[in-house]
DNA sequence: GTCTATAATTTGATAGAC
DNA sequence: GTCTATCAAATTATAGAC
């Protein structure tokens, strides 16, 4: 509704088709909605952008980076396998604070889109220019066995214990309406919640990392 | 009750509407698709079920009571409480492998459907007979946090406890492309993935709750 | 670049024959 | 109960003035 004069026309169309994809996924948004957020005509995002599908594969690639962030620089780290885990853990989920709606949208995306929808992905994915996200998580994960031999591990296999670690960070994002119904949090509670969890998932994974090597 | 021919029809339209909204979500369903999913006429769908609308809200329904299993045999029973936590997630796992799709689907709705749908769903909830999942989730804190005073469990917040036991069972089926994408996995090896999880996510909690009650 | 007006298409829903 | 044909509304996309 407001037209911000610092930004372009084409950065304030970008940001509230951001926004109304997110919330409503592809198939539930409305070109008008979108114009009418960014405060312009709906004739002028076919001017910007040609399409829907055009305007919504811009916002979906770069959703998908936000999925992928900026772990890197935590996992390609020269530390303890254990410490790099837990600092990968608060980063990612300091990281996902910011961009909260992002992962259902990335995971609903996948999911409803046809396989070709996937294939694009992968291909976009090859293309990338330095370490991709499956290069670094090879590399993690044959560190990851390595600190099992070494019994910095324990023998819990790495696949599960990948999925536990993303799944900790990832999923009260997702299940945030759900989570809001069954533990009775407010908005402001949920907040609150989420920054309690930068610290406390990685605690989870510490105590499950801890005096089990014996097994 | 049962009229041959009229309810296989109607059962056939259920069937193939779950499937397509289960997938695609409310926006993405066209009721042309379902029609041919049921190999019926699209007259049909509204003879049987008013609108798409109405069809939804029932399909959604049943998907919302799969989502809050029959969990209640397992958190009820009379057993210790890190027990009953293993013999819960071992329980909803095999649950969910039955009805893979059905978090995305839920979530995703809960999250893009505004807030009246929200209400609808609480409204549901209340109106239901026994126990319902809030008053079932009331109890069980209650029993951890006694727990938690006489050290059988580890002083950590319930609430992010209890996040983290459902996102362990939970997300690999909310993220299943994604995972499948990192992992390398095809249709085949991520049910196999899945099936192990029915153990080894349970193993993941017992290794966070063993040892750690000095702390 | 931005707007108004309108075309073209999709899609949920209904009417009416059988 | 089931079908064909069709309507009415919504929605993407374009044409053309300014």
């Amino acid at each position: 509704m407001d037209k911000p004069t610092g930004s372009s026309t084409r950065e304030r169309i970008k940001e509230a088709a951001r926004r109304i994809f997110v919330q409503r996924g592809m198939a539930g948004t409305r070109m008008q909605e979108i114009a009418d957020a960014a405060g312009i005509n709906k004739a002028m995002l076919h001017y910007y952008f040609r399409s829907k599908e055009q305007l919504f594969e811009l916002i979906f690639m770069e959703a998908i980076q936000e999925m992928f962030p900026k772990i890197e620089k935590e996992l390609m780290a020269d530390r303890p396998i254990r410490e790099k885990l837990y600092a990968f853990m608060k980063a990612y989920i300091t990281q996902l604070r910011k961009h909260p709606y992002i992962p259902l949208f990335v995971l609903h995306e996948m999911n409803s889109g046809g396989p070709q929808f996937l294939e694009k992905i992968q291909k976009l994915e090859a293309a990338e220019h330095g370490r991709s996200p499956k290069q670094v998580l090879g590399r993690l994960f044959r560190e990851m066995r390595k600190a099992q031999k070494e019994g910095e591990l324990p023998p819990y296999p790495i696949r599960h214990l990948w999925t536990n670690i993303i799944a900790l960070c990832v999923f009260p994002f997702l299940a945030k309406p759900m989570l809001q119904l069954l533990l009775k949090m407010d908005n402001r509670a949920f907040d609150a919640f989420l920054d309690e969890r930068i610290e406390l998932a990685s605690t989870f994974l510490n105590m499950a990392l801890t005096n089990t090597k014996h097994q």
